[in-house]
DNA sequence: ACCCCGGTATGATTGCTGTCAGGTCCATGT
DNA sequence: ACATGGACCTGACAGCAATCATACCGGGGT
């Protein structure tokens, strides 16, 4: 069974928030750990100017801040951007099946090790200067196909960039065939 | 202890790897993780057309490929860069003081929220359009502080920006310190 | 059939950054 | 004292992408 179900599995309640409201904020103490359900909520952490710093991004199907499991309060604050509906587990619940089930335990490490590599991806993918090379490193990673219609947009913000300009790198894609993916260093 | 130090407490067994040389490759069978001493090693992934894609950097004190360590085999290529030294613990001792040693465990999963964090906010701070904005970023991160000197080169790659372009915004940054930092939405 | 809206598409402009090319400063070794 | 090398610094230029603006298209609702 994935993780995010098995950890749905341990306790039926959820709860819902309006755009912009609070999962939590910053000192909080950590009580439940969210699996988000519906919607996006963002980790952000506030900077002394005003300015914010987005930490995490949760989609649905994800959970939310992994590392609250292991802290007494949380780090940062938590907003829902858009409406989001929660699946939220005891964190003393996943702290004891952390500990005493150690198939558990391992599919945890796993989930964290998997999300790490998908991210490191993610930050390398956004160093690279160009649209082009961008979407060749993104289409590498997904079968070297090229992303569905329907899902542009999305794929332009994971990359990075705006939904314009992976268009024109699609339309010329689409017009040279050849030139795609030249092999650099 | 650290994690690093603990896992490099299991066994004596270090390796020396010249610039080039590869610690791995795809498909070999994976019986040891690699903790990085000196030098660095990237995890890289072939693509079709020959290009590259890396996908971690290996600084020195760093645990290289943590996912390998539930992989009976390796996804991706391993190279070093320059000449490296790792240290180079059994996976099969890992895996057992995972599976026995729930404290272990804990550190374990608690190392890889961390860097799954660190990772997170990197990814974020690329995605920022402007050097500018990338350097905030990374002041917010990093209390509030210009980085020293010394270290610029290396938090101009941290950023993805060329040490150019974090001369100039640090040269900017002492000519007008008002305008720093101006806070976005 | 019609409207509306979001995704797709593309042209024009502007601005930022990468790169190249120089130059200074300083720590180190001889 | 001198040479060396690395980090720091800045000017000039070119290139790419963000942005703005406009238009097309297809599906869902009425």
């Amino acid at each position: 069974m994935p993780l995010f179900d098995r950890l749905r599995a341990l306790s039926p309640s959820e709860r819902e928030f309006d755009a912009g409201a609070l999962l939590f904020r910053r000192g909080d103490e950590v009580s439940v750990l969210h699996l988000v359900l519906d919607g996006e909520a963002h980790l952000v952490r506030h900077r002394a100017d005003g300015g914010r710093l987005v930490l995490q991004r949760a989609a649905p199907r994800t959970v939310l801040a992994e590392a609250s499991v292991f802290s007494e309060r949380y780090h940062c604050d938590c907003v829902a951007v858009v409406p989001t509906r929660t699946h939220a587990v005891a964190r003393a619940a996943v702290r004891a099946l952390l500990a005493e089930d150690s198939a558990f335990a391992e599919s945890w490490a796993l989930h964290l090790a998997h999300e790490l590599q998908i991210t490191r991806l993610r930050a390398e993918i956004l160093s690279l200067r160009t649209v082009r090379e961008r979407l060749d490193a993104w289409t590498a990673w997904n079968g070297d196909r090229l992303p569905p219609k329907g899902t542009w947009i999305m794929v332009a913000s994971e990359i990075g960039t705006s939904p314009e300009a992976l268009y024109r790198e699609l339309a010329r894609r689409r017009k040279h065939p050849r030139e795609q993916g030249a092999g650099g260093a």
